[in-house]
DNA sequence: CCATCACGTTTACGCTTGTAAACGGTTACA
DNA sequence: TGTAACCGTTTACAAGCGTAAACGTGATGG
């Protein structure tokens, strides 16, 4: 189904549809305007892509489509991450974390959050 | 320098010359073979790719190169890490850790370090 | 002295990506 | 009843990427 990659550009596009599916094509152009400085005729090449790629599905509404994600985006993150992390921490996950601790600013509740997570973690080992 | 992007196949070369150089060519081609199923020809393009880029310098010895990194890798590391937060988690770094905390198996050790991270993280705030 | 090998350099080629204009059909206003 | 506006669809096109063969040149062994 989604084992597809999904590019840079595309993954604005996913995110505004994650956050508020279903949408149309111009309430896609019209949230990702305030972000990006795309053309319409750019974002829509974008939607058909993802279509394409078995990402997003929609359904028609008289002359416009409503667009819906078709993968989850948990499943896409977990996928990219997977790449990333192979690609730049040799899939190293403590490097990986290691890295983002020390280049984040965090607040004190992110941290403990963290350190919730992280106790979970040892429990379970 | 090095605001470049390194694509997938370029990390792997890059990881290569950064754990070991400088190397020849054919190093980096002997190493690359014990995981990878590359032809010499497709990894020399890429040596030259990433010169190109200005990731990679190299020094005649003889008839052949001797390559090092020009770019650091925590530098190339740093930009790939903030592209990919951007990217995937719309840059919320802690939403990221929380991801990759979750999905990896850490070892005790791996475990208390991140712990560390975090603790110098909070008294720095 | 010639053929072969080893090196780096050039060229190749199909696919993906970013970016967008052009096109054809329908709808709604003048 | 045009015709402008809007929709989705097609077509475009340059750059980057994965993958590698072909080429020119200098060294080397027979």
């Amino acid at each position: 189904m989604a084992n597809v990659s999904i590019s840079d550009a595309e993954w604005q596009v996913m995110h505004v549809i994650w956050d508020a599916q279903p949408l149309t094509a111009q309430e896609v152009v019209a949230t990702l305007r305030q972000s990006h400085d795309w053309a319409t005729a750019t974002i829509k090449t974008m939607l058909h892509r993802l279509v394409r790629k078995g990402v997003l599905t929609y359904s028609q509404d008289g002359n416009r489509y409503v667009y819906r994600a078709r993968a989850r985006r948990a499943d896409c993150v977990k996928l990219a991450g997977r790449s990333f992390l192979q690609r730049v921490f040799g899939g190293e996950s403590s490097e990986l974390v290691a890295h983002f601790l020390k280049t984040s600013r965090l607040s004190a509740e992110e941290i403990d959050r963290l350190r919730n997570i992280l106790d979970e973690q040892e429990a379970q080992s």
